[in-house]
DNA sequence: TCCCTAATTGAAATTAATGTTCAATTTCAT
DNA sequence: ATGAAATTGAACATTAATTTCAATTAGGGA
């Protein structure tokens, strides 16, 4: 539900001396809202539907208290773009991306992440996070063209 | 060896109808014989060494070219910057990088990939392509600090 | 060898995304 | 209501990637 998470990020703000205004409350809202991975820019538009007015740099900031707020995470696939999604901290995924119509599928494999500690422990790493990416072409895609 | 590379990329030259010349040589030339993970900027200064006047626009085009000829692959970490690296088709290896020196060590596991592979299948995908990267701490710098 | 054309070079300009500044405005505790 | 502190957003700054373009160079053919 997103009413827990907003009042994490009331917590963290109250924490923080933030002060709420309507812009931060309506970017909040939006992000929490939705289940997708998230551009500055594909935020920025979906908050103006709401507020024309709300300017790039506040949805840009706001996105970074998020992150730091523990509700949002980065994500950098090879577009070099930063995209931001819903972090669980219960929970791990990573991600399957159509080089076609750019669909995102997530996936956690435990079978996979036991081997990586394996490996990174053999090498002597102390893994602190990692990035499992893979791009192709989803069946949907596949069907269409080729 | 190096020398079976500079006929490759010879050939790739001359099939493109490109000219030699002694800045183009001489950045060829030092990136095969490196086995590091390189950005633009470190190739810019150790081709310097050799010849300041060579310039960044040029090594820029060059690693494009050793890409485009198969020999080199731009890899993307955590830091946003480009870098390249040998490519050898019959090979594939991923990454564990340190956070704090910034080693970057490779590895290779035929497991991983291959479960990699089945969850791909099962969600429909039909993968062309991955990056598995780990961030953590290598044990050099382990033992050295915490 | 000389010529000519196409390729090359490198400084500077451009792009695209991220990040920062600052004057004007808004919030909210007192 | 007051005023200090936070916020906003347009404009500016930064960073790495990429392109432009005038001057130079390579190399095939006369
Ligand atoms: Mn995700
Ligand atoms: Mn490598
Ligand atoms: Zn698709
Ligand atoms: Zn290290």
């Amino acid at each position: 539900m997103d009413q827990k998470r907003l009042e994490v990020f009331q917590q963290f703000a109250a924490e923080k001396g933030l002060k709420s205004t309507r812009q931060r409350d309506s970017i909040v809202a939006t992000f929490l809202k939705s289940d997708a991975h998230l551009s500055v820019e594909d935020l920025h538009h979906l908050v103006q539907e709401v507020n024309p007015k709300i300017g790039y740099a506040t949805v840009y900031r706001t996105l970074k208290l998020l992150a730091e707020s523990g509700l949002a995470v980065e994500r950098k696939f090879d577009d070099g773009q930063a995209r931001y999604e819903h972090l669980d901290p219960e929970e791990h995924h990573d991600h399957l991306i159509c080089l076609d119509c750019g669909e995102i599928v997530e996936f956690e494999d435990k079978q996979i992440e036991a081997l990586q500690e394996e490996v990174a422990d053999r090498l002597g790493f102390h893994v602190v996070s990692h990035n499992l990416d893979m791009y192709g072409y989803c069946s949907k895609c596949r069907k269409e063209r080729g």
